[in-house]
DNA sequence: TGTGTTCTCGTAAACGTTTACGGAAAAACG
DNA sequence: CGTTTTTCCGTAAACGTTTACGAGAACACA
């Protein structure tokens, strides 16, 4: 069934070396016996194996993407990574290379994970998400020496590495500038615990926004929870209960408006009516609630794609001619109004 | 940085054949020696390299996962499969393989990245979802006689695999009893087109259940449409075109239930007060759609765990000491009553 | 014809494992 | 003490590639 490279050679009656030189397009090889080669690989049905290709040439041609399901995602985990994969994996198959997705269980830090595929060379470079402001990840990976990007900033790893990250601080700016114009003042922030890059960028964006218009950052109108239904649930009541209450509140993420409505609810309030409420990273889930919600989206897909550029230029071994590049992108988010501010 | 098995065998006087053996867990080496391999694994922060054990085995010990994306998914993929491929992959570590999701374009049918990852023996086993009626993938597979098992049942491949699916037939004639209780007698069913192998079963018991309680089955109140909110949104209104139109309509997908109710909206119709509205598989967006759909739900993860129990079963390597078996496991979906009948 | 160059190809080593085989040493047994 | 068994380990081949090296043949040129 599996036919190798010396089943080409003993059925054309040449050098294995021929054969394989005659496949990977090298010069030394006459055009006719090229031909023949070809010809056979296709008849007799012939495709490199990928072990041993790996195995000589210390390269296994795959990717590993981290993908980390957040804690508390029982049912369901994370449907925004899906058409970033898409993405990312499209552009690496171009370059015939497979996307391995590891996944580690919901709440550990990857770092088993991580150090496994490195350290047993299951791919070839590694792609992080959920970036965190200090990141032993990214840490671990620039001291090892081992090929990466990741989707987000971070502080670790002196920027030597691709990064493609959305503009959460522009983002938390303009839902800021939205609000104020349509007449808020008390604008609450709910952001992340952890300590998520984007959390960060956003707040300061959010902070700079209100200074800029004159208003004064109440802490008391910012909260941190659990990045997840349950604690943009837990954690919206606290800004709520200021002596003087917001009168719009901005999320992090999805999932935690989606809690936070819930909270808003029982206390009698409406979205859309009593308060404004606007999400910073758009998900279906934001356009299908009631009322929908206003959010900021990304272009996952094209981010997918563009990482991988950026991951396969910074590889000596896949960037062009002018040699390895490392950069350094910031994508912004595109404003949805909806019904909800 | 990568310290080898030679490296071991060189740092403690000895050959690499015992070194293996000694790693392996083989019987025929010293209790003491073995201690010190162990030992000096550690220290030297050794880690086999996979494309040689790959090599020597013939096994590449991880197996591919292929997600299809839905066409006209610009935005937003597929949610439903990521607690899957976390139940999935959890199992499948604890045996120590990796997982690789192979993604198409959305619309091609896969068959050439099938091919790709067996001929160039990517992965041990693979795993199939979005089963069709007649499914080439499977006798494509069967054929090639590799491992494989799938999300979903089929026609094909004479079911010499393992298969883990949803009864879809109940959840059909579950849907049409609890509308026939609460009153409905006329009931549409809108289901996929393409083949896709659980649109039929869906169909099958809908109409079983119908005529169990003397209801005739009317196929103008049967419908098919594009697996998507667009499809949902194009078919709804030809089963209200009916000369007696339906007070209930049973959507087997949750995109389509979506875009179905924008038709019905569109029609002055509300879902939970003139028509009852059911949806077979439940996912989030249900749950926050206004009204919150009444849904099926299935138990993601765990059928993800099983169907990894249940791969490595049917494969004489990872198979326990009773040998290799071959199961087909059906699983119930769970009623989960809200707003929208 | 002699010399140098260019094409083309075969040989063999190497990548890091696993494992069948055999042999030396130790232990057991008579 | 001789023989057999057991324990332990080294040797070497094999998995399927890629590639450095060298060599033979053909050719060009003087």
């Amino acid at each position: 069934m599996a036919s190798s490279i010396h089943d080409l050679a003993r059925h054309l009656n040449i050098s294995i070396g021929t054969v394989s030189r005659a496949l990977n397009g090298r010069a030394d090889v006459n055009a006719d016996t090229r031909q023949r080669v070809l010809e056979a690989a296709r008849t007799l049905n012939y495709s490199p194996n990928q072990s041993g290709r790996s195995l000589r040439q210390g390269a296994t041609h795959s990717i590993a993407f981290m993908l980390q399901p957040h804690p508390g995602d029982q049912q369901y985990g994370e449907p925004f990574f899906i058409p970033f994969l898409i993405g990312l994996q499209a552009k690496l198959a171009e370059s015939g290379l497979d996307l391995i997705v590891v996944m580690g269980a919901p709440g550990d830090y990857q770092q088993e994970r991580l150090r496994r595929v490195v350290e047993t060379r299951r791919a070839d470079a590694v792609v992080l998400a959920w970036t965190r402001r200090e990141d032993e990840r990214i840490d671990y990976l620039t001291q090892a020496g081992f090929p990466f990007a990741t989707l987000g900033r971070s502080r670790s790893g002196a920027k030597s590495y691709p990064s493609l990250d959305l503009d959460f601080e522009k983002a938390g700016a303009d839902a800021v500038d939205r609000l104020v114009a349509r007449g808020h003042r008390r604008i609450a922030a709910i952001r992340p615990s952890l300590n998520l890059n984007f959390g960060y960028l956003f707040l300061d964006g959010y902070r700079k926004a209100l200074r800029r218009h004159g208003i004064e950052v109440d802490p008391e109108l910012i909260a941190s929870g659990f990045i997840n239904e349950a604690g943009g649930y837990e954690v919206t009541p606290q800004v709520m209960r200021s002596k003087d209450p917001p009168t719009a509140i901005i999320f992090n993420n999805d999932a935690m408006a989606l809690g936070g409505c819930k909270a808003l609810a029982e206390m009698g309030i409406r979205p859309g009516h009593d308060m404004a409420v606007t999400v910073i990273v758009d998900t279906p889930l934001c356009r299908y609630f009631s009322p929908a919600l206003t959010a900021f989206r990304p272009a996952l897909e094209p981010m997918g794609q563009r990482l991988a550029e950026m991951l396969l230029a910074s590889i000596p071994a896949f960037a062009g001619p002018e040699g390895p590049r490392i950069m350094r992108e910031v994508w912004p988010l595109e404003l949805v109004a909806r019904d909800s501010d």
